[in-house]
DNA sequence: ATAATATATGAGCGAATGGTAATATATTGA
DNA sequence: TCAATATATTACCATTCGCTCATATATTAT
């Protein structure tokens, strides 16, 4: 893969949003389609995207698929650990991003339950 | 000007060869035609892209307008150094590509000259 | 087996992209 | 002023892209 195609592949605003909230834990689709408000087609195409390029890898377990970021394959070019670890965490969408992961991992929630809020995080209910 | 924008920008194969080779000194867009041996009007338009997104600027002397790095925007996001001074410098288009400017530097031709050999590298005539 | 659910995928849409040939604009030199 | 040249721009084309709806496939639980 190459270092153009590995950049278009980060060019795209949700797909550098998935890589952001992957960036600690896995997470499986359903996850990701409620944490960044996105449609779940939406997800699995840019998940299928990054897959290809060999960013993230799958773990399906269940009828779960989890997906996390493939630390050997960021070592091919620096720059993108400078550009996920570091550059963008200083930029507002991310940090919403990250807020509704901790949010929601600090809930009781996981997978399995996503579908009672139909996926929509607002409708989720937190302790406060 | 957002870091989607920024990797958008720098995806492309012709402008990242572009600023490969703008890295140590400004060149015109006759110059870049023939080091990259793309078409003129292709050069142009990629320029422009990379002028908007600010990672050149253009100075215009005579009828040659010439483009440089612009620096201070490379510090916007430093991930753009990594891959720009680091990451790319073993890969082979762009080591090509610097051998072909040094070439050029290294004969006594300037912009006015690439006229005589209708743009193209090969046609130059350097010392053995 | 059947219903429910998670994920992937086919088809289609509008928009953006990169390339080119031809032309316009600007500048220089004779 | 006029011819030559450097660069920018217009118009067009083929391709790719991101998104969505609807549906297919796979898995689980009853």
């Amino acid at each position: 893969m190459d270092v153009f195609t590995v950049l278009k592949i980060l060019s795209d605003e949700n797909r550098l949003r998935i890589l952001n909230i992957l960036k600690e834990n896995s997470l499986c689709v359903g996850e990701i389609q409620t944490i960044l408000c996105i449609k779940q087609s939406n997800a699995s195409r840019h998940l299928e995207k990054l897959k290809i390029s060999g960013l993230i890898v799958s773990d399906k377990r269940a009828q779960w698929v989890y997906y996390k970021i493939n630390v050997v394959k960021l070592d091919t070019y620096p720059f993108i650990k400078q550009l996920l670890y570091e550059d963008i965490n200083e930029i507002p969408i991310f940090q919403e991003d990250m807020r509704r992961l901790i949010k929601y991992h600090s809930s009781s929630l996981c997978c399995q339950d996503l579908k009672d809020v139909g996926h929509d995080f607002n409708k989720i209910r937190f302790k406060d």
